[in-house]
Parts: structure tokens; C-alpha cells; sequence
DNA sequence: CATGGGATTGACT
DNA sequence: GTCAATCCCATGC
């Protein structure tokens, strides 16, 4: 994956992220869902301005911005939008790949779909802790690739989980994957292809 | 320096 | 459906 993939506008890099895969050490998954942050909206991180916490979002696409949510998740997302721009791409559910047994360790869970189907867990099947924040993800430990084939029809919805700009249809899915996080998406539009 | 609020999850009713 | 766990950091006094 090339920088330039990210330092494109953050609708267009959501929807590519689906397909892509993401690894970390023997594990890996395939992006199912994603949601789009950007510094116009209240809802993303950068909405304040540059602050210690929102610097990451400022800084060089391709890089990791990992935060950690109600005192107890460590969330990914990839850094988008040209330098200076504050955005990003968060990664919201995979498809286990690859590292399943260590996945189901860390996750004290055996069951494949409860393995990364949501931003927290991921992060916990995969490893990923706050330590990896601002780390590239072209040539860090955790690291995003071309995936091996387009990711098929997209879903388009509303986010979750935030109390402001809900209306935004910035969350995307490959539709019908059993993959993706609850509560499920609820499809405003399906759009024809992924990657 | 004190406070409050989460880009969530799992357990429980 | 409800609710608590738990920590980083932005905000405000």
C-alpha cells in the first residue's frame, strides 16, 4: 500500500480500507467495516483543533492513530487526508484471517465471529495497545496491505456510538458480511464496489 | 488541579 | 432492554 492511498479524501479512503488487510505479528483480518472522522465534523477528534491528544490526526497519512476509549478499548485508526489535515479512518471490524488460536487467547473467546467484530475487540485478537499510536502503518508492526481481491458491494450507513453529526452516512460495510459490528448496519444506499 | 465524558464491551434482567 | 468497568485527556476554575 502506497502513502498515497491515504492522502486521498476520507470518504474515498474509507471505502477502499474495505478488503484490506490488516496485521499485526501472526495475526491478521481482513477490514469489513469502517467509519470516517474529519477535522469539518464534531464528531471526529480533530473538531477541537491540534491538541496533544489529536496531533496524530494532524500528521503524515498512513500512520496510526490509536486512542483509548472508555478507559478500557485501545481503538484503531489509519491517518488520512494530506498532511496537516485532521482525519482519519476508523477501523471498526475484520474478518479473522490468519493468528485465529492466538486471536481466541487474547480474546478469551472461540467463536469466530467474536473474534474482531467491533474496534475494541480487534484491537485485543490483534494485540494492538496504545503503544501504537503514530506508528506507519506501511512499515510499523502494525501494518495495512492491497487486498487479494476487490471487497464486493458496499453498505453505507449512519455511525455509531457518538452524539454528534449522527446523521452522517460516513459508516461502510461489505454488505452482508457477518462480520461487521453491532448493531448492525441499517443500509441507507449499497454502492457497487470496494476496493 | 478537579471534573466529566466518551468512536465499547460483556454481563445481567 | 440496562449498566458498570476504567483511563486518557480536554476543559474550566
Amino acid at each position: 500500500m502506497r502513502r498515497g492511498f491515504y492522502a486521498r479524501p476520507v470518504l474515498e479512503v474509507a471505502r477502499g480500507l474495505l478488503g484490506c488487510l490488516v496485521s499485526h505479528g501472526a495475526c491478521a483480518g481482513r477490514i469489513v467495516e469502517t467509519e470516517a472522522y474529519h477535522e469539518c465534523e464534531p464528531a471526529c477528534h480533530a473538531w477541537a483543533g491540534r491538541t496533544r491528544r489529536s496531533a496524530p490526526l494532524f500528521g503524515l497519512p498512513g500512520r496510526a492513530y490509536v486512542y483509548r476509549s472508555y478507559g478500557i478499548h485501545a481503538l484503531l485508526n489509519a491517518v488520512v487526508e494530506p498532511e496537516g489535515v485532521g482525519a482519519a479512518v476508523l477501523i471498526r471490524a475484520l474478518e479473522p484471517v490468519e493468528g485465529l488460536e492466538l486471536m481466541r487467547e487474547r480474546r478469551g473467546r472461540t467463536a469466530l465471529l467474536e473474534l474482531c467484530s467491533g474496534p475494541g475487540k480487534l484491537s485485543q485478537a490483534l494485540g494492538i495497545e496504545l503503544a501504537h499510536n503514530g506508528g506507519d502503518l506501511l512499515d510499523g508492526p502494525v501494518r495495512i496491505h492491497q487486498p487479494a481481491a476487490a471487497a464486493g458491494p458496499v453498505a453505507v450507513s449512519e455511525r455509531i456510538g457518538i452524539s454528534k453529526a449522527v446523521e452522517l452516512p460516513w459508516r461502510f460495510s461489505v454488505a452482508g458480511s457477518p462480520f461487521v459490528s453491532r448493531p448492525r448496519p441499517r443500509a441507507l444506499s449499497v454502492q457497487p464496489f470496494g476496493a
